[in-house]
DNA sequence: ACCTGAACACCGTTCAAGT
DNA sequence: ACCTGAACACCGTTCAAGT
């Protein structure tokens, strides 16, 4: 599993050829078939084992469940970060059974609860807020994927250099559209929901 | 590319391979290629031409931003699971470049800037939506895309099977998070978005 | 009983050869 | 000038044959 995930990290998901895996590992491909039942598995398996490397957040100061979240969403969107290529997985929940993201998940539901939440209340919340780490970093992993380089100058000047009749707003925002600071971003959106959240506990 | 659309809407993003659009088409695969450079950019390509599907929310009423971003989100979330294997292209935004992806961005953009948001807070508003919608849909999409059945009785059945000594707030709320209702869930989200953004134009 | 080379049925892409 | 059959270099997976 960790030469797989290696394989992944350098290379990204097409990296992983069940040739490549056992040629890496001094074997066969058919030999690989003795140990798990196909590449697939070895993908979920790997973005568990990945889930596995968030320190779980320890709930500390009796009920600051925000930072907490934050805490937790923060933590999570870097360690999807340090994987790009096995982001995309995260979308299939069946991917999302093994033991560190049921550990994961049990940790977000219980701080909600501790909250103050109520259990569909819970569960709403935990859903927007998966929904909405995943959404920041799925996008923010495919564009790391494809060769590492945002490369904002050649961004900024394809926004600028359309049709400012067809496109008023894109080009007057060309600039800002480039120049992006996905940390804040980040935090600006967790922030509106973690407001929102804090309001229906009022 | 409707007979490709057509061949990845039936069976997943593996099923549109070189060959089997080539012979859907009565041709060779060789042939495909003075048309079209790669099978990745028949993907892009038919991920922008889904998104023309989506009719342009008109700007009227007079000021109803919030009205317009909810059926815009509402209208790019019912695109995207009509065409679920496409939307995990949605996370490259090289594919979000094309003419039908540039129109829906200046259509949200130039939304956020008159209902009174600042240049920078247009940008974020217009990030953190994006990101919600992505996040939602594709997790929908990922569970849509599987064999097309939820099966909610399972999934409540694994939730419930769990060691509640490990995990009680997740086997507490099994059944919640088992019988689910996406729509409801997804204007949930975006009425705490939505809340936000109306607070600060405050 | 355990392991694996070689095969099967596929891929995306290219190019020499055909018309 | 335009088209494409056949090849190249790969895949995931299986199984008969080896030890």
């Amino acid at each position: 599993m960790r030469t797989a995930i290696d394989l992944v990290d350098s290379g990204g998901l097409e990296e992983l050829s069940m040739r490549r895996l056992a040629s890496e590992l001094g074997t066969g491909t058919a030999t690989l078939y003795r140990h798990l039942p196909s590449r697939e598995v070895i993908l979920v398996e790997a973005l568990d084992l990945i889930l596995g490397e968030i320190a779980p957040v320890p709930p500390t100061r009796a009920g600051d469940w925000r930072g907490e979240i934050e805490a937790g969403a923060s933590a999570l969107r870097k360690t999807l970060l340090r994987h790009p290529a096995l982001t995309p997985l995260f979308a299939s929940s069946r991917a999302l059974n093994g033991p560190h993201a049921l550990a994961g998940r049990e940790r977000i539901l219980s701080t909600l609860q501790r909250a103050g939440l109520d259990e569909r209340q819970t569960v709403d919340a935990y859903l927007v807020l998966i929904h909405y780490v995943v959404g920041v970093t799925f996008t923010e992993a495919g564009d790391l994927a494809r060769t590492g380089d945002p490369a904002p100058a050649s961004v900024r000047q394809f926004y600028a250099g359309l049709d400012p009749g067809t496109l008023p707003a894109t080009v007057a925002l060309a600039a800002r559209l480039a120049d992006r600071d996905a940390e804040r971003e980040f935090a600006f959106g967790l922030r509106l929901l973690l407001d929102g959240l804090e309001r229906m506990l009022r």
